[in-house]
RNA sequence: UCCUCCUUAGCUCAGUCGGUUAGAGCAUCUGACUGUUAAUCAGAGGGUCGUUGGUUCAAGUCCAACAGGGGGAGCCA
């Protein structure tokens, strides 16, 4: 019989039946008569008390039992006689399967800072801040698929391993069988990737994209969720080197369906976190009061999490162009007074100073920013008749920024490889992306979700190494 | 990659103007006590002060380089 979580004992408790829990060890209190063991299994937050009489159990045994140890304990379910918890373990019996060296174990009844339980990422599942966070992932995982299914999207498997860099976006991660030391050379003394494991140039995807549109182009409506690379040297609280992307495409969409799509989806996935992952989010809005109560009022978050959470289910997102952005900056308090870094000017790109202003004091608010001019986005996008501007979307949220980048992609054949050969991609690489636009080409759109960004602004933690098990960044690939 | 700050006990941090034996809280261990909740109380152990080099009679403290980390910026999701 396989064992029963905690989460589901909790759920129907059977009093006076005899049950085994298994777990790990979090704390464990002594005292003459009584001896309380607290024991997560990871299935939820919540604890079991087991409750130890020191007479009934083998002292070598009790004494194995320490922080970290993992083990099984059997007893008969009873209504607690303290006041923490409902239910509680009459433990009868005690296995160790494996004790954890109190001297050597980092983990310790204690507050420990995120900092140092990133340098032990292969124990920090186990803390009750991380446990939480791992859960509210997969949480989100599972209804980003349920969202899709619901509305007859396909989930398409897009290359991790390319052999194009059509993006023509940043540094990307060399995939090769070669010997770094001693690579076949061709005639001109550079590197013959013809020797190479696929024949050319390989990389790691840094976005399935392209390839989803191809899928658009015969499914519909398709997304793709899986790891991105980028070997850009990035080293903030919002970038990693390999992270998770969701990037649906639709046929037939225009930059309007793709906002409210895009609106609907995240105010989904936030609301299904409220609804499945109240406890986990519960417990890191507390958390997350705790830490800010030594902050300045301006540095503290102007809403509890779960507040948060709730404003942006119930709230629909501004929604206004670039060049409408671009005149409140210039007319905002900060411009005036000189206290903008980077100066406001239509044609540039905003600055994160600039969409904080937009989204964290002019409204407040989620904002969709619309119609950037061409020349500062990707040749793909839609180009407007006003010959300036591109069909372009980015989503921006509160304390995270750019949550979602996407547009109506342009269509035209002619249109797109004058951009093409604008930005100066070499039409061989993506011969088959451009013949898309010579067979049956119609209208649509897309966009790009950063997984690890939402499960950021969902958990309200502050920096994306803490959002996903086993962060990869710039001198950074351990575990 | 740039700017900035940090690196002292297992963890989080003090350490004065450069001065003799480097401190605290938590954790750990021992004991006491208690249906306890990150228990409480008492005691104990625990340090190559990130690394290398320099200045000085004397360096945890000053200087330089390097390494690692935090915050901010750029690139973006």
């Amino acid at each position: 019989m396989t064992p029963k979580t905690i989460a589901t004992i909790l759920k129907d408790a059977q009093i006076g039946k005899e049950i085994t829990i298994k777990g790990w060890v979090r704390t464990k209190r002594d005292s003459k008569n009584v001896i309380f063991i607290n024991i997560n299994d990871g299935s939820t937050i919540k604890n079991i008390q087991a409750v130890v009489v020191p007479t009934d159990i083998e002292e070598s045994i009790i004494h194995q039992v320490v922080t970290g140890a993992g083990v099984a304990i059997t007893g008969i379910l009873t209504p607690s006689q303290g006041s923490g918890q409902d239910v509680e373990l009459l433990a009868s019996h005690i296995i160790v399967y494996g004790t954890a060296d109190p001297e050597k174990y980092p983990l310790q009844p204690k507050k420990h800072s995120l900092e140092f339980l990133r340098e032990i990422a292969h124990l920090r599942p186990r803390t009750n801040t991380f446990g939480a966070i791992l859960r509210i992932r997969h949480a989100l995982a599972y209804a980003i698929h349920q969202f899709f299914n619901e509305r007859g999207f396909f989930y398409l498997h897009t290359p991790i391993i390319t052999g194009s860099d059509a993006e023509g976006a940043g540094e990307m991660f060399r995939v090769t069988t070669l010997d770094p030391k001693n690579p076949p050379l061709n005639d001109k003394g550079a590197v013959d990737y013809k020797e190479d494991f696929f024949g050319r140039e390989t990389n790691l995807t840094v976005s399935g994209q392209l390839e989803g549109e191809l899928g658009a182009m015969a499914l519909g409506k398709i997304y793709t969720f899986g790891p991105t690379f980028r070997a850009e040297n990035s080293n903030t609280a919002r970038h990693l080197a390999e992270f998770w992307m969701i990037e649906p495409e639709m046929a037939f969409y225009e930059l309007e369906d793709n906002m409210d799509l895009a609106e609907e989806f995240l105010q989904y996935l936030v609301k299904y976190a409220l609804d499945n992952c109240s406890d986990d989010i519960a417990f890191l809005e507390k958390r997350l009061l705790d830490e800010e109560k030594s902050l300045k009022k301006e540095e503290q978050s102007p809403l509890p999490l779960r507040e948060k959470l709730h404003f942006v289910v119930n709230n629909s997102f501004k929604r206004l162009t670039y060049t409408e952005a671009i005149k409140i900056l210039e007319n905002s308090k900060p411009n005036k007074k000189g206290q903008f870094k980077y100066p406001v000017s239509w044609g540039t790109d905003l600055q994160s100073e600039h969409e904080r202003y937009l989204v964290e004091k002019e409204f407040n608010a989620p904002v969709i920013l619309t119609d950037y001019p061409r020349e500062i986005k990707s040749f793909y996008m839609k180009q407007s008749e006003d010959g300036k501007t591109v069909r372009a979307m980015d989503v921006l949220f509160p304390g995270i920024g750019e949550i979602i980048g996407g547009s109506q992609r342009e269509e035209d054949y002619d249109k797109l490889i004058k951009r093409v050969d604008e930005v100066g991609i070499d039409h061989e690489t993506i011969w088959w992306y451009l013949e898309t636009r010579k067979f049956g080409t119609v209208p649509h759109s897309g966009f790009g979700l950063g997984f690890e960004r939402l499960v950021l602004f969902v958990t309200g933690m502050k920096n994306i190494r803490d959002v996903i098990p086993f962060p990869r960044t710039p001198k950074s690939a351990n575990f």
